[in-house]
DNA sequence: ACGCCAAGGTGACATTGTCACTGAAGCCTT
DNA sequence: AAGGCTTCAGTGACAATGTCACCTTGGCGT
């Protein structure tokens, strides 16, 4: 599929009628993110809603200290609503995101964006159902930080990040941005679980042993 | 102000025509809470919005474990998303909400929802806008639990809850709710609070003796 | 007066966060 | 190959927070 498509690629858009895709194709601007940029932070907020064409945005929060925690990931298909969400209510905030991979994104100007939400009824039920999810996995990130056990939420991370691979690359460093938490931590426990035989490691980079110990772990909340 | 006015009382409807406001005064209905009950839970999900007319509603979140967190408290004027969040995306969630005080709310039906929210702009605003403020407001929430000192936070809740008055009607447990965390938490960082007369403490209630300097330690970030 | 129960206190211990270091691995340059 | 730099990881001491078991107290109803 050419990037001419993209359309087709969101639930929001691909059902709509094609005169009203060609519209879309005219407004919309395409967009492209090197890995590792930052797409969006607190000093550097969009004035357009953005969908992801491609890639994946890494959305994360940081403390004054200097501590790191990963909100969610925004994958291809999916909405960022969190530019938007900030630009309506004008409070401050201190999540950014950056491009995890090469990004493709379609931004879509204010005004095509609400024609569109008022006049056709898919694509407003996939903004809201963009917003519901980011509101569940917030909920979901509340509840690990404040009642999760550290071990067990590194455990699930490694099992995430590794996406069934056994190798992971990967710094204690990084993990500790994922969690939350500080990287003296993570190597603690990463050291504990080298002493069970769940994981092996080197410099950057962790291997999972036992998986299904490690699966049991992770679900036993 | 009657109760047959309420679309007065929202942003996202006071400013539509005599008409429309009509045929919503036909289409929803108004449901009261006792202060205490129940308005949404994992058990029971309402299948419409539901707009705030008076009174407050607590959302909090609850572990297995039996710790509780608060969300967020939604006031008058404003609508409580997450019901519809939670609709939308059919993913299991343990947050609920508890009116606080005697509650009335105006309940839309899910097809007068659809239709208002494409047909009326300042309607459509008003439901982004709410979404939005809560997104924030979880941020926020991530934000202290993941990073922030428990007894700066214990200092900004006893400020909040306590509304500018010096007294203060509330149990360390409900504290402990509030953020999070446990009861002996709780009594610890007050018993330190009181050594220095920050604060007074009976059973079951406290009494701000240093207004000022609890302010500066709710601040101190 | 009595018993009951919710509220709160306490000490021991586990987990997590912070700080100040140290050591080690990889990657330059020469 | 040798040195030197930077990033990554390990360590011990301590502080903050969470957990557990158990105790005391205040207020309430009978």
């Amino acid at each position: 599929m050419s990037i001419e498509d993209w359309t087709e690629s969101f639930v929001g858009t691909r059902n709509l009628p094609r005169n009203v895709r060609d519209k879309l194709l005219r407004e919309a601007r395409v967009v492209k993110f090197a890995k590792g940029t930052e797409v969006f932070g607190p000093e550097n907020i969009p004035d357009s809603l953005m969908f992801l064409y491609s890639g994946c945005i890494r959305v994360s929060q940081s403390s004054e200290s200097g501590r790191e925690i990963v909100l969610y990931r925004v994958e291809a298909g999916e909405s960022c609503v969190l530019t938007t969400a900030c630009m309506l209510s004008e409070e401050a905030y201190n999540a950014e995101g950056v491009a995890e991979t090469e990004v493709v994104a379609i931004t879509l100007p204010k005004p095509s964006f609400d024609r569109l939400a008022s006049e056709e009824d898919s694509f407003r039920a996939f903004v809201f159902q963009a917003y519901s999810r980011r509101l569940i996995d917030l909920l979901r990130v509340v509840d690990d930080v404040a009642f999760g056990r550290m071990d067990v939420r590194l455990a699930q991370r490694l099992l995430d990040l590794a996406g069934g691979d056994q190798q992971l690359k990967v710094t204690h460093q990084t993990l500790a941005g994922e969690l939350g938490t500080a990287r003296e931590v993570v190597s603690r426990i990463l050291n504990d679980f080298q002493k069970r035989n769940l994981i092996g490691q080197t410099r950057g980079q962790i291997s999972i042993l036992n998986m299904s110990e490690l699966k049991r772990l992770a679900e036993s909340v």
